[in-house]
DNA sequence: CTGAAAGCGCTTACAG
DNA sequence: CTGAAAGCGCTTACAG
């Protein structure tokens, strides 16, 4: 911010009208007279005049600044969602506060954004505490989870249905005549995690069989790594394997093949979640469940803005389908199920 | 911002002091007493009181935002760059407005960043036009361009040596006894993609080579894939390929191994720019030139924090090394180069 | 439609 | 160290 950058009073002074007049051209929906408003423009253009849009937050109450918190970046799907969400929060007049979020500095960042008085907030790979959410809450701060949910708190969340994408896959195995599934679970404590698991071991239960060995990823590489050196231990090997995200399945698959030696889909099945477009990768050609980004991303913007808009904090959560993208990783299903 | 939220006032109240003791209790340096400390901090937790640092960035002309301009989040490299200097600008005591820009919409978004009154801005895989880079210096906002550079603008710019990179990529190739050598470029007037084509001739002329054929792949999926085909038309094809960036050379690899049957690199050698994560990956070990990310983020946070807390805008340029990572996607240099 | 004035929350000389 | 007061740029009733 430049000192002695030019004021509403100095436009007003070269437009020969009072500070209320400049003011009144460039607030929306302010009556001025045709002929005060060209004078006004005119003075402002010469001038350069930009007007200061932090005082008018200060009187109006309204940041026009939505805080995007987001714990990494390395995960595909982080990205290319923040990318959409940023397009359309401008396009809709707001701006976004990024911030990386540590697993330790949690609460102090939730402060600073809430002391540069964001219009609302939205958790992605990041996990909000309770008490956090109720002080955002309190504040009026209208907060959306996004792509996870906390039952426990007040705030609104948007996911896609993990619970029926996990079971999806688990049939598709089993019609593809897998015998010994295993399943590598993100961080444990993650709503979409423990989704994924539940759907996962529902349908396997509805097909008559159970999981067969399990493993954590924490959805990192290095742990997805590590899971894959665990599952594959024994010489009782696991036939298929059910990563939590794609992410976690790209290293997954680079080590079985090289440390094992095995093919893909011949010797193991891979499928995962999320649908980044490595997935669809020649070196990969994952089969997985594809997460709606773009209407994940609408369902949160409008649920954000609409709380935004009216000064009403309300909890809302969508769930939206998901849809399973079959390509090259996982042994098709057979026309006669396996038993 | 919530209507009626706790003001500094309203603490001042509480704590009996006067609402410049509460104002200078939260301003590091100001001189309040142990006391008059203690009061106003039990005071404002009382309330639940946040300086609103909206009002301070009117009066201080310091608003702590610094803009971050991005046209794309899709190339691996710019989500891993924005998650480094976010950290670190929040480190620092700033906060990133993250702005994804559009090719039209530039100017309306600048506009936008200086009406927030942001201390500085970065661009990143944007570029600016003169007039705009004018106008900023013109208020007094420090400007950095990151990962480009524009000769004729006054902002500082920080790169990493592409000219030097792609020089060592022809050396490389030659060595390795390649005879057809072509390159795909990104956009043609971005600087990273100039730079390292004229590293590369430049490369190729020490060693008496010119280059064989040259496509365009505007730094686009789509367009790379275009370009492979172009590449590959004839009957007498490329046995290398330097690809300006590693995000374009992965969908070519998969191109030229699923449309054409080639082998990698016994048939043709491919070598890229940035080592992205993805470069790592078995099913393409991707031999490529690592630009220094976290190098790069540091020098571009000095520069531009440099001149936002002196106040003073100047030009600066950091040119960063770069290194070469073999991997397998090229054909190793042999004793002898064939001549 | 227009201007003078009060006010948003805060910082910062200024006097004591 | 402390408080009263002026002021940062702006918005917004209020009277005309």
């Amino acid at each position: 911010m430049a000192r002695g950058s030019v004021t509403s009073t100095d436009v007003a002074r070269l437009a020969n009208v009072s500070q209320s007049a400049v003011s009144r051209t460039f607030s929306p929906g302010a009556s001025v007279s045709p002929e005060t408003r060209a004078r006004v423009i005119a003075a402002a253009e010469a001038l350069g005049y930009r007007p200061n849009v932090l005082a008018r937050a200060v009187i109006s109450g309204r940041s026009r600044l939505i805080a995007v918190l987001v714990a990494y970046l390395d995960n595909r799907f982080y990205p290319l969602v923040l990318e959409l969400m940023s397009r359309q929060l401008q396009d809709r007049g707001y701006q976004v506060l990024l911030v990386m979020t540590d697993a330790g500095a949690q609460d102090a960042l939730v402060q600073k954004m809430l002391q540069y008085q964001v219009d609302g907030i939205v958790m992605a790979s990041a996990t909000l505490s309770s008490s956090l959410a109720q002080e955002c809450a309190s504040t009026g701060t209208p907060v959306v989870l996004f792509n996870r949910y906390v039952p426990a708190l007040p705030s609104s969340s948007v996911t896609s249905d993990n619970i029926e994408g996990g079971r999806q896959l688990a049939h598709f195995l089993v019609s593809g005549g897998h015998r010994r599934i295993a399943f590598v679970a993100g961080q444990e404590d993650s709503s979409t995690s423990r989704d994924r698991e539940a759907g996962f071991y529902k349908g396997l239960a509805e097909c008559g069989r159970t999981i067969f060995r399990r493993a954590v990823g924490l959805y990192t590489v290095a742990g997805a790594v590590a899971a894959a050196h665990h599952l594959f231990a024994d010489a009782e090997r696991p036939d298929a394997i059910f990563v939590a995200n794609d992410h976690m399945a790209f290293p997954i698959m680079d080590v079985l093949r090289r440390d094992y030696r095995l093919r893909i889909p011949e010797d193991v099945s891979i499928v995962a979640y999320d649908d980044v477009p490595e997935a669809g990768w020649d070196g990969y050609a994952l089969t997985t469940v594809e997460q709606p980004a773009s209407a994940m991303v609408d369902a949160t913007v409008s649920i954000l803005l609409e709380q935004v808009e009216s000064r009403a904090v309300q909890r809302r959560a969508a769930v939206l389908p998901c849809r399973l993208v079959v390509r090259r990783s996982a042994r098709l299903p057979r026309s006669t199920v396996a038993g």
